[in-house]
RNA sequence: GGGCGCUUAGCUCAGCUGGUUCAGAGCGUCUGCCUUACAAGCAGAGGGUCGGCGGUUCGAAUCCGUCAGCGCCCACCA
């Protein structure tokens, strides 16, 4: 049969993973085994597979297979997130494009689209992950907004809120105006602007004694229409917002303002000069502006020196009408020059930042602006729309977290949960020993509902269901007559990570069964692959949601994957254009390919920059097991006599098995993956093709290949064996394909369930692979002697042995792979020979004619002068009596062995210069 | 403003608690080969004073200090 020398992925992947899928491959039961657990950091259920996702998951499948592998009861859970904010965003986006607003909605014709767009485009990247070959039990697959789960969720919001951690309050939030919600402080990125900084004119409401103002230190500003503070800001359109103006007592340039009244420009207000030391005496003037519903720090002084807040814009951040009549209440207080007021009615309806430009210009018109400087500032935005965020008083739900950070720090700083790579435990110590109470209402439909109930007479109850609470609502209000119709529920969603938090549990429906038989048997999971961007988000509050509800960890390991970028460095993003389709890459190189490219360069934490030929060389790879299979299934056996050669290649290589797997063994225990594969790789093209193979390579006789012995034949197919299922975890559709193809196997076997377990290697291993290691070296130093003088492959050669051959037992390989006719052992050398050292034996390679004498006294003489410069490094350090005395006898001895060998060499080079 | 990490060959990286001739790997580069598994290949070769400076030590890529450059995380300086 004539098989192609190229491999075609596309013929082979689908229908194994068909295969997999129908011999229910990768389902899970609980049963005796060990068991091997990883949950899936679930994708947004409308998101489409990006390249971050292909890295992750494909080191989950490794990982997952690999312990397939081992025996145990691997499980991999698969699963998608609601994604509320997000998804939320899109619906309304489609929305929007059909002309039909949310607002026109009511809440269960909003989910209705929601749902439907859901079941639209969710599972699809389930569905690409597939492709990738992902081992995961499909059977299993969950969704954070499923039964299971959405029960699993209110069911913990409601004893939390039982153990009085959950509160509801108002309280300063991040509020997002675009998506029209609060937001966790997680979810609040900071960005570079360059923006100005206003410096806005306060007058004084009160005279000024004169003798006061000529006061040493003070910093007094004065013009025709009086005496002003001057206050820097960001955001001139808060004024209006402007309760009282802070300076700090110890002040010197401010002394002067201490008791006084000023009047905020624009508004219109007089307002008192309070004292707080919090003021930053050397930013801007010193003078700050206190606008309580605004801004955290201000809302903190409001509530210390019980100030009004008033809050100056709408939902969306654009001016509320109640600018407007704050201002017409405060002038009727107080009369003040029309100098300094402008209406605001104007500015009702704009939106924050067309009023910043507008009031900034009005100001400076009005000669209420002192000046204007370029700023640069970090401005907190929304990590989901990208809008700037306005701080905002509002009544939200909280979930305390004090306790949830006394319970999940130490698991993680003594190590009974790794991170690797370890240096996150810092941030993760940093995080909770700064923790705040997590804000946990959206302004959301989509997602779970809170399940707290107003009651008409005031008042809440939180239950888990409509009934619960009707019974608690009538126990509350001692009215029996009340009906369901009576109680309102919350109007607000949960946000997504209080869904997501509980993943490893209610997977496994530990929330509302505990202690069933799967959690008990799959809990905790073992390893967590994730990006540290979600270690606050995700990771640390499944480790408080674990110790809370499971009484333990939530898994044991957490592998912190990088971001993946383009070559350049730059991160992956649409806009660039620089992310590649995976499909497409699956396409043109293979899933085996695409995962091999990943996985070349992706050590745990680092950031990995891809780059297709990663993928190409991952192709590359593939193609070359291929053609050994093709090498080793075309071979013709014949009983007889096994060779020389070949009988040391068997044994050479399975003791070189025995030692790789351990390497493999170890870079496994250390979640060291792409060193595991490239520990592969080298076996597999190094040692195994271009050494073992053609060891045994049959020879050619009168141009007819010969048959290769039944003991080589066997020997090559468990190797080959066994190198396939190192390679599987990696590269599981090759493998599968040519696992297959090697022996005769029963219907529905595979070599996921094949395990590998290779006897432990021993001393004498490690002595035939090092003494290999030589022969190596004498070939490929024969080889460079051909390559030099261009002596083709075909021409034997001889080779001389100076005094005693150490390496005798290798005769037959050497003479194989190097092509010699014959190895003496001679006392001097021929003349007109190539020499050489391998170790401290010198070799020679007679040429006759061919020699270039010039050259190889070149040659010798370079490598002498190397030595001899070795040398005398090696006998300072010998001479130094406090090497002597303080290095350890092993390191001395070394030296000393290093100096006999190298004294040996140089004599036997100078014998060779002096013979040529 | 705090904290963490990085800097080793042209590129991407490995070098654990200081000592194996320790300066490594893969890719790329160069040279020669269409040799009967594979040109998506074979054989061979070149390439780095381990970011700079200083220190500890018998001995430093490895430990300490410092400087420079890069990156990340956290933080309420308006």
């Amino acid at each position: 049969m004539e098989i192609s020398s190229k491999y075609s992925p596309a013929e082979v992947e689908g229908k194994w993973y068909q295969y997999w899928l129908d011999n229910k491959l990768f389902s899970s039961k609980p049963d005796g085994r060990e068991p091997y657990t990883v949950v899936i950091p679930p994708p947004n259920v409308t998101g489409v597979l990006h390249m971050g996702h292909v890295l992750n998951e494909t080191i989950q499948d490794i990982l997952v297979r690999h312990a397939r592998m081992e025996g145990k009861n691997a499980c991999w859970v698969p699963g998608t997130d609601h994604a509320s904010i997000a998804t939320e965003a899109k619906v309304v986006n489609r929305l929007a494009e059909q002309g039909i607003k949310k607002s026109d909605l009511t809440r269960e014709e909003f989910l209705k689209h929601a749902w439907a767009w859901t079941e639209e485009h969710g599972g699809i990247i389930l569905k690409q992950l597939r492709k990738l070959g992902c081992s995961c039990d499909w059977d299993r697959t969950g969704f954070t907004m499923d039964e299971i789960r959405s029960e699993s969720v209110i069911k913990v919001f409601v004893d939390l809120y039982r153990k009085g951690l959950i509160y509801r309050g108002v309280r300063m939030v991040n509020w997002d105006p675009k998506a029209l919600t609060a937001l966790s402080d997680e979810e609040v990125v900071y960005k570079e602007e360059h923006t100005k900084l206003y410096y806005m004119k306060y007058y004084l409401a009160d005279s000024v004694p004169g003798d006061f103002v000529a006061g040493e230190g003070n910093v007094v500003h004065k013009d025709e229409r009086g005496y002003y503070a001057v206050v820097a800001t960001t955001r001139p359109e808060t004024i209006m917002g402007d309760v009282a103006m802070c300076i700090n007592p110890n002040d010197p340039k401010s002394q002067w303002l201490k008791g006084k009244k000023v009047i905020v420009p624009v508004v219109g207000r007089v307002i008192p000069v309070i004292e707080d030391e919090y003021v930053d005496i050397e930013f801007g003037t010193g003078c700050l502006k206190v606008t309580p519903a605004h801004d955290v720090n201000d809302y903190m002084l409001g509530e210390k020196y019980n100030l009004e807040a008033i809050d100056i814009f709408n939902d969306d951040a654009t001016l509320s009408d109640r600018i407007a009549i704050a201002q017409q209440k405060s002038l009727a207080e107080v009369s003040v020059s029309d100098d300094f007021v402008i209406g605001l009615e104007k500015y009702v309806g704009m939106e924050r930042f067309a009023c910043r430009k507008k009031i900034a210009e009005d100001m400076v018109a009005a000669g209420l602006m002192e000046k204007i400087e370029d700023y640069d500032n970090k401005i907190g935005c929304s990590e989901r729309t990208g809008v700037p965020i306005e701080p905002k008083l509002s009544m939200q739900w909280f979930l305390k977290m004090q306790h949830m950070a006394d319970i999940s720090l130490a698991p993680v700083m003594n190590d009974d949960i790794q991170f690797y790579p370890a240096k996150y435990k810092n941030t993760y110590r940093h995080w909770l020993e700064n923790i705040k109470d997590w804000c946990i209402s959206r302004q959301l439909w989509w997602g779970h509902r809170i399940p707290a109930w107003y009651l008409p007479s005031g008042g809440f109850v939180v239950a888990e269901n409509e009934q619960e609470a009707l019974q608690l609502a009538r126990e509350k209000s001692g009215d029996n007559s009340l009906q369901l119709n009576d109680l309102k529920q919350d109007e607000d969603a949960l946000d997504t990570w209080f869904s997501s938090w509980l993943w490893p549990i209610s997977l496994f429906d530990g929330i509302r069964n505990p202690g069933n038989e799967e959690i008990k048997y799959y809990y905790p999971t073992a390893d967590l692959v994730t990006g540290p961007d979600i270690i606050f988000f995700w990771v640390a509050r499944m480790i408080m949601a674990g110790y809370e509800y499971e009484g333990q960890m939530p898994f044991k390991h957490v592998y912190f994957t990088g971001i993946v970028r383009d070559k350049l460095g730059r991160k992956m993003s649409k806009s660039l254009g620089n992310s590649p389709d995976p499909l497409d890459l699956i396409e043109r190189f293979g899933a085996d390919g695409v995962r091999m490219g990943m996985m070349l360069s992706a050590p745990a934490g680092n950031d990995i920059l891809f780059d297709e030929s990663l993928c190409e060389q991952g192709r590359n790879f593939n193609n070359k097991i291929w053609n050994a299979f093709r090498l080793v299934k075309g071979w013709e056996v014949a009983d007889g006599e096994q060779p020389e050669a070949a009988r040391i290649a068997t044994q050479w290589f399975e003791a070189k098995l025995r030692l790789a797997a351990e390497e493999l063994a170890d870079d496994f225990s250390k979640y060291r993956l792409s060193e595991a594969l490239m520990t592969v790789y080298k076996l597999f093209w190094d040692e195994f093709s271009s050494w073992y193979l053609e060891m045994v390579k049959p020879a050619y006789v009168g141009g007819k290949p010969q048959p290769v012995d039944r003991a080589t034949y066997e020997a090559t197919l468990q190797f080959f064996e066994v190198l396939l299922k190192m390679l599987h975890p990696f590269m599981p559709f090759i493998t599968e394909e040519l696992w297959q193809a090697l022996y005769d196997r029963k219907a529905g076997d595979s070599i996921m369930r094949a395990e590998l377990h290779l006897p432990a290697a021993t001393d004498a291993d490690r002595k035939l692979c090092a003494d290999f290691e030589a022969v190596k070296e004498v070939v490929t130093a024969i080889r460079a002697v051909r390559s030099q003088k261009n002596i083709a492959p075909r021409e034997a050669l001889t080779l001389e042995v100076l005094n005693a051959n150490p390496f005798a037992a290798f005769d037959a390989p050497m003479m194989k792979m190097a092509n010699l006719s014959a190895i003496n052992v001679v006392s001097e050398k021929s003349s007109g020979s190539a020499s050489f050292l391998v170790g401290t034996t010198e070799f020679a390679v007679p040429l006759g004619n061919l020699i270039d004498l010039d050259a190889e006294r070149k040659k010798l003489e370079g490598e002498l002068q190397r030595l001899e410069g070795f040398l005398v490094s090696v006998e300072k350090k010998l001479s130094n009596e406090r090497f002597v005395q303080n290095a350890p006898a092993a390191v001395v001895e070394m030296e000393r062995k290093k100096q006999a060998d190298a004294q040996q060499k140089i004599t036997s080079i100078r014998e060779t210069l002096a013979n040529l």
